[in-house]
DNA sequence: CAGCTATTTCGATGGAGATCGAAATTCAAT
DNA sequence: ATTGAATTTCGATCTCCATCGAAATAGCTG
């Protein structure tokens, strides 16, 4: 992953209400969320929801799926896998954060 | 971790120029790297990178030791392992994100 | 003290982001 | 086509941030 995409998806994940979005999409699972269920739990407007969305769905941390009228929002884990993969391998060089984490194939 | 206290340290890492900075120290290891070091390898003026150390430590991510006249900087890692537990945490509750090492396949 | 180097603080500027309400759009059902 | 619900786009505002150069501070050394 390049850095100027980590920081990115970084930024998208450093603005409270953002990161308290996708952790409530990561926390409906793989059954989503629709926009306006999250509205009503984060009790902000629609539009600025939107806006936050569309940051998340731009960095590649979030989908959205059409059913109907309503879009349903699903945090696409493979973003956030690849994310904390930059943390751990460029991040992480010397101390116990690596962990065991290098020897992916 | 409460969530206010991450969505700060990823928004102080979500900045491409804080992010390189952060990165630079980590590699720089534990002998830490002044800050007039840090400021020729990355080319800003030296009171922008001020500024960013000045996030960057407010937020827990790295650390100084005055030397005479010059500050040595270093990465302080516990908060980095701390912020990548957050994450695999409350964010990747049920993906392979949930640091099983090694792709299962 | 005086001078030197390293770093920070100050002041200014340009740009981006967060937020809202209102209006527009999209889609389904009648 | 008309209505109604879900969501986005628009326009505005207000704050915060990144950046720089210049001036101030801190600490060492003679």
């Amino acid at each position: 992953m390049k850095i100027e995409e980590a920081a990115r998806q970084l930024e998208a994940l450093g603005n409270p209400t953002r990161l308290e979005v996708y952790r409530t999409l990561v926390r409906a699972g793989g059954a989503g969320l629709p926009v306006g269920r999250l509205q009503e739990r984060l009790g902000i407007a629609a539009s600025t929801l939107s806006h936050h969305l569309h940051r998340l769905i731009s960095t590649g941390l979030v989908t959205q799926e059409r059913q109907g009228t309503t879009l349903i929002c699903r945090a696409h884990y493979p973003a956030m896998e690849s994310l904390i993969g930059f943390l751990t391998e460029e991040c992480c060089i010397e101390s116990s954060c690596a962990g065991e984490e290098g020897k992916a194939a």
